[in-house]
DNA sequence: GTAGGGTTAG
């Protein structure tokens, strides 16, 4: 296409940057743009570079954005002149709407459509809900579909997939459901974005076998989008025989669809696998994108070998990908799974435009090993940088490196920072991490206040969490508390019946051990976690965490079994490890 | 004649 090899020729004259890396960028607006909007590309192409080169970090996602900016100028410039807008014109700047996330825009271009009376058109509805899904407000988006007199498949689509991409994969279900019912048959996109939202829910995973029935029964096994879609649900369920089945069976497979399998392979710990398939592709002169180099270097982090993970890292240099803020995540994450933390710092250092997921994945890489405090200077450095906005996964990491370097006040300082002055309001993952920092440095009366105070119901993890403080610093009323909540939460996991008994056993409540052990029998749950044991002394019960007796260092086991003999000691701990 | 929905990544 003309317009684009202009955009790319001047791009490339501004800044001279690796090819790989705006061509990414090139090629997806190639496939996105069409018509008007290629106009734009041409004439923003100028201005764009420009902005390229005065914004760094993120200014090539910017950039593109400046071309639906350039399309919503105009658009705006017309209404201003007080012309008409056709419903072409309009579908047009709703598309740049929701491209970039602009919801307020969106509002007012709504309003001008009620002024024409065009709110039935179904093209102009279809883009309206699009716009609305995109920038996350699916309530608006809900309220146009639901106004709508008639629907097509398009329209079902888009509500469908806005229900999917914002979370609501159940709804999305549902409302797939009701499609069926309809005139209105569900096409391969449909099936796309409904397979999609289930991927990672449990309450509707088991509906995708039978989403999976439709695909063969409708035909559309051969779309690359629904196979593709489907192996990513099945790889994250753990399904991995299925999406390889699935994978083998297509004849088309082109790099997306490899790239699936890769990454496939790797989230359910195949790294082998996907390492041979990636060689296999490499060999078959396949070409290679940065997705599938992302996924390959995902494998070799699961795996920790550093060695092949250093040969992928040759491959990145010579495919000249080594400024793709992805390929040079997953380097990091490599590196930094490896234990290789230097080498991770150094890839990091010759970025030349970090965004703030790179800065996140390295403060990251610092806090897993233990070195909080310098992933602590990491964000100071960050927010020292123009254009920086930290988001709520870069909070929980800060958070969780003030946490293990048991850095309460500062944790607490950033938690504050992240209120007042990013305008975040916490989730439940930041406030999990505060709980933490109060209970772990034993002040558990603070951390009970944030169960109270925050605007979400606890899950098990934080009642977990908050029972292993009450465990260490052995008190009794919060645990017990803590405990009873996990019964109601986890009601068949044996885990906090046996921790609260150890509670008690520190504290010398024999009868109450005993009593926890007569509620565990009471409501039915069975004692079959490795590391605990029960053991009688003089008719009383103790509980124990014994440690891994097949461990090297069971030793442990010692410590933790002080009040008992141990020939007592040994006959519980393989009693307990006896196979059921 | 021109317009709307889909896959992989912290």
């Amino acid at each position: 296409m003309h317009g684009l090899s202009v955009y790319q020729i001047t791009v490339m004259r501004y800044l001279n940057w690796p090819l790989s890396y705006v061509t990414s960028y090139i090629r997806e607006s190639q496939l996105r743009n069409t018509g008007p909007f290629n106009l734009g590309l041409l004439r923003g192409a100028s201005f764009t570079a420009h902005n390229l080169f005065d914004k760094s970090p993120e200014s090539h996602v910017v950039a593109i954005h400046d071309n639906e900016y350039e399309v919503l100028t105009s658009f705006i410039h017309g209404n201003r002149l007080d012309k008409k807008p056709s419903k072409f014109e309009l579908c047009t700047a709703l598309n740049c709407c929701a491209k970039t996330q602009n919801p307020f825009l969106g509002s007012q271009i709504h309003a001008k459509i009620l002024n024409l009376g065009l709110d039935q058109n179904l093209y102009i509805n279809s883009s309206l809900v699009n716009v609305y899904a995109k920038s996350g407000a699916i309530v608006d988006a809900m309220r146009v579909f639901n106004e709508m007199e008639s629907h097509d498949q398009v329209s079902w689509t888009s509500i469908i997939s806005g229900l999917s991409q914002n979370g609501h994969g159940k709804e999305a279900l549902c409302l797939f459901k009701q499609m069926l019912k309809t005139q209105v048959v569900p096409n391969s996109f449909t099936y796309v974005s409904v397979i999609s939202g289930c991927t990672e829910q449990e309450s509707v995973s088991k509906c995708v076998e039978l989403l999976h029935a439709h695909v063969m029964k409708l035909g559309h096994e051969s779309n690359k989008f629904v196979i593709s879609s489907l192996i990513d649900n099945y790889s994250k369920s753990g399904k991995i025989d299925k999406a390889v089945i699935l994978f083998e069976a297509f004849k088309m497979k082109d790099d997306i669809l490899l790239n699936s399998m890769i990454s496939a392979y790797s989230h359910n710990l195949q790294g082998e696998n996907a390492l041979k398939l990636f060689t296999k592709m490499h060999n078959a002169n396949v070409s290679l994108s940065e997705h599938a180099l992302t996924s390959v270097l995902d494998a070799c982090g699961a795996l920790t070998i550093l060695q092949q993970g250093k040969q992928m890292h040759a491959l990145v240099t010579k495919m000249g990908s080594n400024q793709n803020t992805f390929v040079i995540g997953a380097l990091i994450n490599m590196y930094s799974k490896c234990g290789n933390i230097n080498e991770a710092s150094q890839v990091f250092d010759q970025t030349l435009y970090k965004n703030n997921i790179l800065w996140t994945s390295m403060m990251s890489a610092y806090a897993q090993s233990g070195r909080g405090l310098e992933a602590l200077e990491i964000f100071d450095m960050m927010e020292k940088e123009n254009h920086f906005t930290p988001d709520h996964v870069c909070f929980t990491v800060v958070l969780t490196a003030c946490n293990h370097s048991g850095l309460l006040e500062k944790g607490i300082y950033y938690f504050e920072k992240m209120k007042s002055h990013y305008n975040l309001v916490p989730e439940v993952d930041q406030y999990a991490c505060l709980i933490d920092l109060h209970a772990r440095k034993g002040d558990l009366e603070s951390a009970r206040k944030v169960f109270d105070e925050m605007p979400y119901n606890a899950n098990a993890v934080m009642w977990s969490s908050f029972l292993s403080s009450c465990k260490e610093y052995g008190n009794v009323e919060l645990g017990r508390e803590a405990a009873y909540k996990l019964f109601e939460l986890e009601p068949n996991s044996p885990v906090p019946y046996l921790i609260l008994a150890d509670i008690y056993n520190g504290a010398g409540l024999w009868s109450e051990v005993r009593n926890i052990k007569k509620l565990m029998n009471e409501n039915g749950v069975r004692k079959c976690v490795v590391g605990w044991s029960w053991v009688e002394v003089d008719n009383e019960v103790h509980v124990f965490s014994v440690g891994d007796s097949c461990h090297p260092r069971s030793e442990e086991i010692y410590f933790e079994l002080r009040k008992i003999n141990f020939e007592m000691m040994s006959k519980t701990v393989f009693d307990s490890f006896r196979p059921e």
